[in-house]
DNA sequence: CGCGTCTATTGTACGGCGTACAAGGCGAGG
DNA sequence: CCTCGCCTTGTACGCCGTACAATAGACGCG
């Protein structure tokens, strides 16, 4: 599963021919496994046992490979197009992206920070207003897609956000910060401490992997599709 | 306002006494003028009219510092406590940590994605439970808690995405993509182009600052806020 | 006054990064 | 057999973060 140092002669084809789908294949496990921080051009190409320059013929540059990458990852959300109810339709798109974004953190983090900007992009914003523009929300409708798609992807975010930097020493350090709250600068925090701990953003010192924040996530889901909901004229209730 | 090529001989002190204070308002000057990518701590060196290491003495490493430029940027959010009714409290919250982070965008950014670990960053979770506490919503204070943390950093920082790379024909570009968008395969993004253009994320081209999505935010905070209301047992409406 | 000791900075160096670019081997079409 | 275009090598440039020894001035103390 691991490099060869490149040493062919000049010019020569590579034994597995490098293609631009083994490049981004590669490069979306590398970021996966050891971190978009660690990620980098050179630690691609000796994981394919190539030269970096190499790289830059089949993708382009860095920042192309990574929209590549992005690209990879949000087509593996699959539209729930079975249901037919909207709300229902509505949390079930949540949950896939959310569950899609955990099943890949570092890229769906990634895909997060840039906006990628390619066709697939819209795929979902497109099937939203599918769903939405119908409502009859008249000058609400760019609000509440714009409620939706910056609330979902925003909250999945920040649930991920710990991620790089969790040695075990590290979490421990963070629990016993947190769990010797001054009462006197934090009072409210100290006062509900055991309801939001490890549990709440801000108050937790484990992966969201571990301790995922499942139910905060169907509530916040619910409280924005009732909530269009009950602006709805009067049609479907 | 520029650099001096620092050459004076060893050991010898800066004419202007390089604090730890004046290190972080410089960096966070540099972040927000040239943008977070180019950044670096050779260039934070070279205004300061000092050689690199200098800055190693006074703020250990890169991480550190950009940890001590955060706290700078949260630390300017004031809670309106004069506000007692609390769900104004909060939207007058939620309007101030948004205004304070189009303020500075590049380091509302780069706070988002670090999430910074000082107590400083506690400080807003505390008095928002402070708020939430009373109501009364037992388990479900938690997820409050969650939802109106998560949705409102994360909408902010998808508002703030595109920030990086926005040079006019870049923009120009997008603005085409969008505009000439496939009925065909983007039925429901051209059927409400007119509604969303520029207007909605996704389908954006000029930053932001330009054109803030204020009412969309408006709308998301109101629907956060009543939502959370209306599932007070019946104490406070 | 002389002498350490502490503080703050210089100057240099190391290894890694993204990427530009010329050189060259190989296969396919003529 | 030749040529040409595809693909890779090998090298180089200029950045980056940061470790580290050297060292100059300030300061306390005899």
């Amino acid at each position: 599963m691991s490099a060869a140092s490149p040493s062919r002669k000049r010019g020569v084809k590579a034994e597995v021919p490098i293609t631009r789908e083994a490049i981004v294949a590669t490069a979306f496990r590398l970021i996966e496994d050891r971190g978009l921080t660690s990620f980098s051009m050179r630690s691609l190409a000796t994981e394919l046992g190539v030269f970096p320059a190499t790289l830059y013929w089949h993708v382009g540059d860095r920042s192309q490979l990574l929209g590549l990458v992005e690209y990879e990852w949000i087509r593996r959300v699959e539209l729930p197009d079975e249901i037919s109810d909207w709300r229902e339709w509505m949390m079930e798109v949540g949950r896939r992206y959310r569950s899609n974004a955990f099943a890949h953190p570092e890229v769906a983090r990634l895909a997060t920070m840039e906006r990628a900007r390619n066709s697939e992009s819209l795929r979902i914003p497109d099937a939203l207003l599918g769903k939405l523009a119908p409502l009859g929300l008249n000058d609400d409708l760019v609000h509440a897609f714009n409620a939706l798609m910056g609330s979902v992807r925003g909250f999945v975010f920040l649930e991920l956000a710990p991620r790089a930097d969790s040695s075990p020493q590290e979490k421990a350090a963070m629990e016993a910060e947190l769990r010797s709250l001054d009462p006197d600068e934090f009072p409210n925090l100290t006062a509900n401490f055991d309801q939001l701990a490890d549990r709440a953003l801000s108050v937790r010192w484990n992966d969201s992997a571990d301790r995922p924040l499942d139910d905060s996530f169907e509530y916040l889901l619910r409280l924005l599709i009732d909530g269009i909901a009950a602006q709805v004229p009067r049609k479907r209730k």
